[in-house]
DNA sequence: GTGGTCTAGACCACC
DNA sequence: GTGGTCTAGACCACC
């Protein structure tokens, strides 16, 4: 679990998007224990109250429950990975789409291009590390 | 021109990137003047010798050409423009499905958010802040 | 490796231009290690960063190749001593052939004293500081 | 008349090559007047003792004459200017064919390259600059 | 130990 | 004013 943090945005979102991040991608599933606020401090070189303040919006956000004495865990809710990777993949797609845009290119030209970069992709077989 | 550095890469390179994106952008466009060495150090709040080595570098890759005592220009040159961007297409589309696919979606789930989200923007009518 | 610098031309360059010179007469050979940056700059009594461009230009050049943490090396390619040999070779025909214009020489004349000058060697049998 | 100074050795010696140079050149000729002493000093930025010694062994050379009041002469003879550049010419293909042995060429490689340089340049026509 | 990056600041060349 | 070179020295990454 690592964070590069961007010292323009605030450190807890930064702790809280790795997290999301995480839980999209199944690297954390639910049910699974998160660090201790103590550890995740530690590792992550920041002060406790802020990785608290990271947990704490997690809670309300319906994301991670804690269990006084026992930690904090992913909310055992298979939903809850659904909503992950649907904010991750929107927030992809918009972010890969302007970014076209801004070089000038339609609709049209962004689907040729994501189309070729897949057609390549099969081409290589897919077994680029020959496993 | 504002850069957020990236602590964990070295200025100079995103310096070199930053420009490429406003000439791939059509920011900049062949023969404009870049900044001098020394403005451009001041408002990005770096040592003269780190833009000095992002110019030089450019001039080498045949971005830019530099006229000593007149300052550094745009290589005149339309096929840069093209090259930039192409560079630019290339690694956009490579992260994006990269990322994707880390979160676990197939080639034609990728297709599908990319048309998914053309198909929405072109429903508001190009009005894309009209939410 | 001793260098004389001309205080007139850039440093790096005559410490590039020394290097090509140690390849191009075999005292340096393809996979040979340079001395470090900091002995070199030791040694020419010159700044490490000095040493540093030159080293990086030769790279940017192909002449050298760097391993982080192990050193720079001639770059292990046959051609590349042709190379150097051939640059020199030709800066020194040149220099030779315009001073020798210069003093009013024509072809036929220059041409003559170069055969004298490899005769008379020839009569010494070969062992040149035999005056 | 300018002199890049190598400080390794003798300015005054610097001096003499010079003027001999332009000797040879027919840039000076017999009969013309040196600048005085301490306009050359002036020039070239060095101390005029530094000139005087100069002067003073270029007459013992017999290659100039000082008329008290009235300045400096390059000797009024002929021979003096076939001797200058006879020095100048025995020096320059002494230089020239040593550098291309250390490059491991024999005699026949030497001539061939001299001869195919001021074969190129004939048929350049001699009319670089379209004259 | 070896190379890579960056800063602060001096001084130079060309315009 | 604009770019070019160099120094001294700090700190980092990889070995």
């Amino acid at each position: 679990m690592k964070v590069r943090f961007d010292p323009s945005r605030p450190i807890y979102l930064q702790i809280i998007e790795e997290i999301q991040r995480q839980i999209a991608t199944g690297n954390l599933r639910p049910g699974d224990k998160l660090p201790s606020q103590r550890d995740l401090a530690a590792v992550m070189q920041v002060n406790a109250n802020t990785v608290q303040r990271a947990y704490r919006d997690m809670e309300l956000l319906g994301i991670v429950e804690t269990l006084r004495g026992q930690g904090t865990f992913v909310r055992n809710d298979q939903q809850i990975v659904e909503e992950m990777r649907g904010d991750m993949v929107n927030a992809l797609v918009e972010e890969f789409v302007t970014a076209m845009r801004a070089l000038g290119y339609d609709e049209a030209a962004i689907l040729a291009h994501v189309q070729a970069k897949l057609g390549a992709e099969r081409e290589n077989g897919g077994d680029r590390d020959g496993k």
